[in-house]
DNA sequence: ACTTACGTTTACGTTAACGTAAACTTGATA
DNA sequence: TATCAAGTTTACGTTAACGTAAACGTAAGT
């Protein structure tokens, strides 16, 4: 049998609060199953939330981020799905791409100024060693 | 003398709305001079303007964005001032990265499974070849 | 049998980040 | 001089993404 986890073990887990993740599963980003009425989450779940958390981090909205993670479990049966699928991921991709790019520019442009810092930082303090 | 701009020149050029730019004023992100009631921006307000776009791109609220891009323009006067100033730039800069582990996460999910997609479509065709 | 912990639904409240409309100013142009 | 186009302030409206509170169910321990 597959481990299964309850709301607050999700919750407590990804510090979210269990509204987080129901609010998720009324915007249909993940989909678990019920004892009863209590809900039941299995690997997938937890895997599906953590991919929408990662989402958010990335600045993608709750909607976009479910565009790109249901296309991990679209079908694959017949080739034409399987070429849309193919399309939809390289058009995804890109968009990471593009942020990956402003991401090493901000990376880039903070790591210059720094060092730029530190080279002042050090030319004051060579001067007040001189100064002694 | 540097060149200046208006505000619907930057909301051009940033596809944003006047209303986004004032806001970001009156946030404190960005604050132009004045030519009597209108307002004038120059270089540097259009550098900030990218940088706050940037920002939200990668997911920050503007709140964030302020704070990191402020630091661009600390004083640098005295040592201890550049020295908390390295200490925040390092700082944020760990907040960076931590992003870009996100991302490249997100990258190399996303290529291995388009990778394997690639290859079961690639099986599909060849099994439509060997049927002809 | 009672409390405690954990879960549920329903529904209204809140905040950030703008959108939108109204009423006004100002410089350029026909 | 009238009429634009572009700008301004003020203020209310909107949406996403939850927070929060109320009222209730249920299984486990005491």
């Amino acid at each position: 049998m597959e481990q299964t986890f309850s709301i607050s073990d999700l919750a407590r887990e990804f510090r979210v609060t269990p509204r987080t993740i129901r609010y998720y599963e009324a915007e249909g980003l993940i989909t678990p199953g019920r004892d009863g009425q209590r809900r039941i989450y299995s690997g997938r779940d937890r895997v599906r939330l953590a991919l929408v958390l990662r989402g958010k981090r990335l600045g993608f909205s709750l909607a976009e981020a479910k565009e790109i993670i249901d296309l991990y479990s679209a079908p694959q049966g017949e080739a034409f799905q399987l070429r849309t699928l193919v399309e939809k991921l390289d058009e995804k991709r890109a968009l990471l791409e593009d942020k990956r790019r402003d991401l090493d520019g901000a990376i880039t442009n903070m790591d210059k100024y720094a060092a730029r810092c530190r080279d002042r930082l050090k030319e004051l303090e060579n001067r007040r060693e001189a100064a002694e």
